[in-house]
DNA sequence: GACGAAATGACAACCGGTTGCCAAATCCTT
DNA sequence: AAGGATTTGGCAACCGGTTGTCATTTCGTC
């Protein structure tokens, strides 16, 4: 064990350790570790092995303070629990990973508050962020983009490079979907009134259905849970609707199982199409017909336009904007409106 | 704007900012921020004041660098997708939060060398860990909580500080459901061979059969994601049992799919009981009955204990151990042994 | 008004790396 | 073999805080 003295010490090593240990100053350690190049490669090699051989770890939080770099991106989502943020988490992590890089997961709590207080402190620990579906306002965005590289999921303002997801025009296929079985009345079930999204949602679908000559009409707001599946349900059956485009699979599946309580048969009785095709969208009952998209890729995506902004690759072209096809995926819970089969 | 032009300058503001600002040292600013009894409640206040005017925000790096502690907790899982995690990381996140702490989240990916090398990483970047269903053996965890302040949620290796799920009981409670409904052959469809849950929960249900003269067989392993049902579902139809005890609702909920895909009825023809009550299990078809327990508050329970390690308060006793009640929920997937009605 | 104790604040070293600068060593050319 | 170009590696400052040490101030007390 004479060899590993040095690691004898219960305190892990460090670059001083190596040196001692190869009898090269500490800065040659650091170069020898981080620029290769600048070092002849016998020393490398000698210093290489000493640092194997004592299992070094490279201080991050050191790393971070002299270099400026902390080698980690965060990642905000309004609400951990939502599974449509599971795929979403998960391309991100695999794509930061494969670059080496920590992901820092922050859940806002759907609270503009805590979305820009966790950003104030990112910009200290994270080289950049990747923002879901951010409850804040345009204008903050922006100036937030300013202080630090920045990606956004799910939201689209000016300057700031956005992977998006093409739910408007899906939710025109679920339109033109319901007009085929029949339907002419249908509700709109928003989302919150800080999403984007939804906003956009309606307005695509409200000019769809001024182009195809039928009625819809927008209930809610209704907050993103199960929950509020419930309030959906009961407005959607009060207005007299026969369909319900959903913001998403939350409230579909909230929805479902409150409209059978109510003993109203779907899709017999009430056509339902979510959003977002979230676990659980396949095994409810009726399985959801809904909006699909590939949300893991879309996490991967903005994590790549995130590095690129990071370390800008000469001659690379930068893309600001990525959009992420939808489509509609059918199952149980959409069929002939009543009366038509 | 002329009280602001020391914020004028693009660098973020540091406490050498502040100290000139006020006219005092930079160690006296550092005090007056986290020792406050150690400076005069004038020039604390003066400081205060101007830390507000500054907008500053302490660097956390550097802030570890120096102090040893770094003001965050590593949670590791191994699949952020589960939904049995959703949870845990919720009620983790929200105590590490009201304790001022910052949460890293990291998947992994089921794999015991990734958890490894995750356990080696955060022993720079973060004060401790909690590890849930740790895929490591007894003495590579012991070896891991010697070096750094740990906590385990469902996995029970003596030394190291656990919070554990109770689901043996459980599966008593379960065993003893399916009885009460007549069935007498009956199949515990094993988690990984690495789940140190699983194991023990065979091993109760087995011990439970003995006694009340019952034939329970194992069957697996089966791996713990919605599409290893299938298997699970064939092998029990195959063997014949009426009733199956399952790992985990994953697993439940895919065998429902498949079950239904062979025109098999549950619980008419086969009972099925879920471990876990995730999100999901109310509402696929039918809704599964499953073994349901307090899982935020196990995150939480886990970082509670996690933080009286780092802070150790004089006379409070330090728990080393926690178990979590568990309790049957009884759904539409159990019903009377086939010719029992 | 003098004296000792407690409170206060400055200095400087330190955490573990990175990096600009410069001198020494090495290499190549003529 | 001399001279210049290029490597190579060491020194030291720095990132932004924390903390031990110590001199000074302030206070209460006799």
């Amino acid at each position: 064990m004479a060899t590993t003295q040095a690691a004898a010490v219960d305190r892990p090593p460090t670059i001083h350790d190596i040196a001692a240990l190869c009898g090269v100053a500490a800065s040659t350690v650091s170069r020898a570790l981080s620029t290769p190049d600048r070092v002849n490669i016998r020393t490398r090699q000698r210093i290489e092995a000493a640092a194997a051989q004592l299992n070094y770890i490279p201080n991050s939080q050191a790393k971070a303070l002299s270099s400026g770099r902390t080698g980690a991106v965060g990642v905000l989502v309004p609400d951990i629990t939502n599974p449509f943020y599971f795929d979403l988490i998960r391309g991100t992590q695999l794509q930061l990973k494969a670059a080496g890089y920590t992901q820092l997961l922050v859940d806002t709590e759907e609270s503009d508050e805590v979305e820009a207080s966790a950003m104030e402190q990112l910009r200290k620990s994270a080289d950049g962020i990747v923002v879901a579906a951010s409850r804040l306002s345009d204008e903050a965005l922006l100036a937030a983009a300013a202080k630090m590289p920045m990606v956004t999921v799910n939201r689209d303002v000016p300057g700031v490079p956005a992977v998006l997801i093409d739910t408007p025009s899906a939710t025109t296929q679920a339109l033109d979907h319901l007009i085929s079985l029949g339907h002419t009345d249908v509700a709109y079930m928003a989302g919150p009134l800080t999403s984007q999204s939804s906003t956009r949602r309606w307005t695509t679908l409200a000019e769809a259905a001024k182009e195809r000559g039928v009625e819809v009409r927008a209930l809610g707001p209704f907050a993103p849970k199960t929950q509020s599946g419930a309030v959906a349900a009961d407005a959607a059956v009060h207005s007299g609707v026969t369909a319900c485009i959903v913001f998403n699979d939350l409230i579909a599946i909230g929805m479902l199982q409150r409209l059978r309580e109510r003993g109203i048969r779907v899709p017999e009785d009430m056509s339902i199409v979510g959003c977002d095709d979230i676990f659980g969208a396949d095994f409810c009952n009726p399985p959801l017909s809904t909006m699909a998209s590939p949300i893991e890729q879309a996490g991967r995506v903005a994590v790549s336009m995130l590095l690129a902004q990071l370390s800008p690759v000469a001659g690379g072209v930068t893309r600001s904007r990525s959009v992420m096809p939808t489509h509609l995926t059918v199952r149980g819970s959409t069929g002939p409106a009543p009366g038509m089969r």
